[in-house]
DNA sequence: TTATATGCAAACAATTTGCATCCTG
DNA sequence: CAGGATGCAAATTGTTTGCATATAA
């Protein structure tokens, strides 16, 4: 599945969609795809600055934001860095999180508990919760979204 | 499963760590508790303010500190607000993250992410990531755990 | 050339902290 | 009445933004 875009790479995917590549930007994904792990904002700025003293931290956050939205970097955490809290639930669920209006569905999904507590005994751990959040778009805002990838075609 | 604990309610676990109960924390767990849903720092001082107009954000904040503490909430969001990025995976995969030490551990859970786009599917959601996320104690950290537990039973 | 990207500094927003005062146990 | 809890304001911290300048296409 899908070959085709990974031959690209970023820079094809940059092009596509009508972003430019400037040694800044090549920098920060080289560091992140040398990586393993996962890498903050101010870990990614240490090691560019090595490279290129140069670089501001609010170009790491503006290419960040420009590799989700290639979907080139995957993020850990929420995006939005305001916490939300419930009453401990009697069940556990799980959330599926609208990136476009911000709307939650809680589900239940107990077999992949089952599932996280054998991972979780294999690797010793002792857990003292789960966090499952699918993001995504709901009906609506997924339309917005058409539009939005549209007016980016290299069609001009 | 551990109908005692519940039965003594926050009150209780209050008292079993040594926590002072004020009014201030009975009127916060109540609205956690009433609320269905989930509810931000903000907007359980808003409620809260309606009976107790002097109440304080920090205190809303180092109650909700204490409330995950005893496990009487469920946070939805990373507790740290660091965003963290990693080079877009070939194989989604899932994060066992030590609440103790930081450390994140990787692992593959296929199966589960099957069970996610089928509910995804039926809520008519285009998913476009997903983070799981379990959270808990490696094996070094959760002694220390014990200690920490240990320390507040009340003994003296 | 010309709109896009950058760097810098200032602005923001969520959370934390220091400290004097209050109040539970 | 002693130490934990609170309120307030100031400090932190992660992230975003405005704007003049530099630069990729």
């Amino acid at each position: 599945m899908g070959m085709s875009e990974k031959g690209l790479g970023p820079v094809g995917l940059f092009r596509a969609k009508g972003k430019r590549i400037t040694p800044q930007r090549r920098l920060i994904v080289e560091i992140i795809q040398e990586h393993e792990g996962h890498l903050d904002a101010d870990e990614i700025l240490l090691r560019a600055k090595a490279r290129y003293p140069r670089l501001s931290l609010s170009t790491v956050y503006r290419t960040l934001d420009l590799l989700r939205e290639l979907d080139l970097v995957k993020e850990l955490g929420l995006a939005t860095y305001r916490r939300h809290y419930e009453a401990k639930p009697n069940e556990e669920h799980q959330h599926l999180i609208c990136l476009g209006c911000g709307k939650v569905i809680e589900f239940q999904c107990a077999h992949c508990l089952d599932i996280h507590q054998n991972l979780a005994d294999q690797h010793g751990f002792e857990i003292t919760g789960s966090r499952v959040e699918l993001l995504g778009y709901c009906p609506q805002c997924a339309e917005k979204e058409v539009d939005h990838v549209h007016r980016h075609l290299p069609s001009e």
